[in-house]
RNA sequence: CGGGAUGUAGUACAGUUGGUAGUAUACUUGGUUUGGGACCAAGGGGUCGCACGUUCGAGUCGUGUCAUCCCGACCA
């Protein structure tokens, strides 16, 4: 009998609750005693290791390379862009002392006022000031150009209220920053790697994403465009998910990153960056998972196939010979696969927790359907249980594995698809937007209409959306003429 | 920083008019089990957030304080 208690919330009682168990549950991490800092557990962070290791390949596919860059940025470097500063300085964590002392009854420390900084050290945020700092002594002439660095790291926001992977005061995530010798070639780096954001998105998170363009009041602090991917999670809310920023020369001006191009002429570097954090997490767990717990794509599942066991103590050598048979068969044709014979918990129990970290492909290895050279396979995406033959069990798996990760696509691209609806009438927006959902409006492009929405609904623009056959009307909120149609819904 | 709530075992909670600190789960040990989150028995675990006050006596009442959570504002 099922055991109410260690249950999940369903997922359409209280959907933040259910997210919020579902992470702590499938143990991907846990909130940390630190204010608005989070944990992530092993089994978390070996699905960030995977995006990680995905992502780093295909940025080195388009010649970037790694580095590292300082966690502590003088305060004066992050005034020098005035948008920038104006963007970050409300949720900076600020090092203004280098010493502790013990204090004066011996039994606690005190940070010590002699140990006073000159200048205070701010926990980077993001880190385009102090690389474009450092840039300024690697570029000099064109042929230095592009520049094309990433760096994998922890950031720090101040955020006033964090959920687990969505939003938490320490993050990580990567962030690459690229130098380049024309507006163009600048242009065309930060839409190549939203294409890359975009590709990974769909192509291993089986998160289908609308790519497009921010509005100028969405956009980063800094920058000329911002380039998003949007993806929607299974209440309907937006979750932006990776950015790409073409920064102009904005940079390349506050830090005097100036280069002789071919004409023998002194020019500011144009510049872009672009990040994907830790809240990919979040859009995975989000994207996919059922009241069972999570469903992973097979391309990031740490797990793709468990093992488990079923027989008597007498029939275990058998089964555990059988098991490892296949097992060796899986690894060497490149699929993580887990063998789980420990005898201290009961099948049942195994079945309900490798479900709920959302293992792929479960293979029950029964005595009794041994017999008959059959073994269970189950597919997290369906739970579908089917009877299949031991022999060329591997090949069977390989296929389910990819038809896995084709069939939750599709089911998260058909959701999505579902919920996207063109509106012309902004009392039925008004009245829709609260159940979720991404809505193709038009908009006269002011801010002021951009702010009445928000205001009124709570919903945003998320973006000017490419791909999409634009033609021209009339502003649903104004009533002004309007080039195109934006994407507008709550978010996270 | 505005509005609301809550602090009791690792976790989730109960605790009546003030009178020996409870339940479930988790944990430890032993045994029986194992085809969808097992059962039985025994055991360990608490300055009831903190401080002060009222009282013979405070988890319970009062004042203060700290912390956390939820709804806003801000945000990858």
């Amino acid at each position: 009998m099922a055991k109410e208690l260690d249950f999940l919330t369903k997922r359409s009682e209280d959907y933040s609750k259910w997210y919020n168990e579902l992470v702590i549950k499938a143990d991907l991490a846990e909130q940390s005693d630190v204010r608005g800092c989070m944990v992530i557990k092993p089994y978390g962070y070996a699905i960030w290791e995977k995006m990680q290791r995905a992502l780093d390949d295909k940025f080195k596919e388009t010649d970037v390379q790694n580095a590292y860059f300082p966690l502590l940025i003088p305060k004066s470097f992050l005034s020098r862009e005035a948008e920038h500063v104006e963007g970050f300085a409300k949720e900076c964590a600020v090092v203004t002392h280098y010493r502790l002392k013990t204090n004066d009854s011996h039994d606690g420390v005190v940070v010590d006022p002699a140990a006073k900084l000159e200048e205070e050290l701010i926990i980077r945020p993001t880190s385009e000031t102090i690389i474009w700092n450092t840039f300024k002594n690697w570029i000099h002439s064109y042929r230095d150009l592009p520049l094309l660095v990433n760096q994998w790291c922890n950031v720090m926001r101040w955020e006033m209220r964090t959920r687990l992977f969505l939003r938490t005061a320490e993050f990580l995530w990567q962030e690459g920053h690229t130098a380049h010798a024309t507006k163009e070639e600048a242009e065309a780096r930060a839409q190549q790697m939203l294409k890359v954001y975009a590709d990974f998105a769909e192509n291993y998170m089986a998160v289908p994403v609308v790519q497009g363009v921010k509005s100028e009041t969405e956009r980063f602090a800094g920058a000329l465009d911002t380039y998003t991917i949007e993806a929607m999670m299974q209440d309907g809310k937006a979750l932006q998910s990776g950015t790409s920023h073409f920064l102009g020369q904005n940079f390349g001006k506050a830090f005097d990153v100036q280069f002789l191009n071919k004409e023998n002429k002194m020019e500011y570097a144009w510049a872009t960056s672009w990040g994907v954090s830790t809240r990919l997490m979040g859009a995975l767990i989000m994207t996919h998972s059922d009241d069972n717990g999570l469903v992973l794509p097979p391309a990031l599942a740490p797990i793709q196939v468990v093992i488990i066991p079923i027989g008597k103590a007498d029939q275990m050598p058998m089964l555990n010979e059988k098991a490892e048979a296949i097992v060796k068969n899986l690894r060497a044709m490149g699929i993580s696969v887990k063998y789980d014979n420990a005898d201290n918990k009961r099948p049942g129990f195994k079945f309900a927790d490798y479900e709920l970290k959302g293992v792929p492909v479960r293979l029950v290895l029964g005595a009794r359907d041994l017999e008959q050279g059959l073994v269970e396979i189950m597919r997290r995406d369906n739970l579908e249980k089917t009877n299949v033959p031991v022999d060329g069990i591997e090949e069977h798996i390989k296929n389910l594995l990819d038809e896995i990760q084709a069939n939750i696509f599709k089911k998260a691209k058909d959701f999505r698809d579902a919920h996207i609806y063109e509106c012309d009438n902004y009392e039925e927006f008004k009245e829709r937007v609260k159940d979720g959902g991404f809505f193709l409006c038009h908009w006269d492009g002011t801010a002021e209409t951009e702010a009445k929405i928000k205001e009124e609904t709570q919903a945003t623009i998320r973006c000017i959306p490419f791909g999409f056959e634009q033609t021209a009307g009339v502003d649903m909120v104004s009533g002004k003429p309007s080039v195109a149609r934006v994407l507008v819904a709550r978010s996270y």
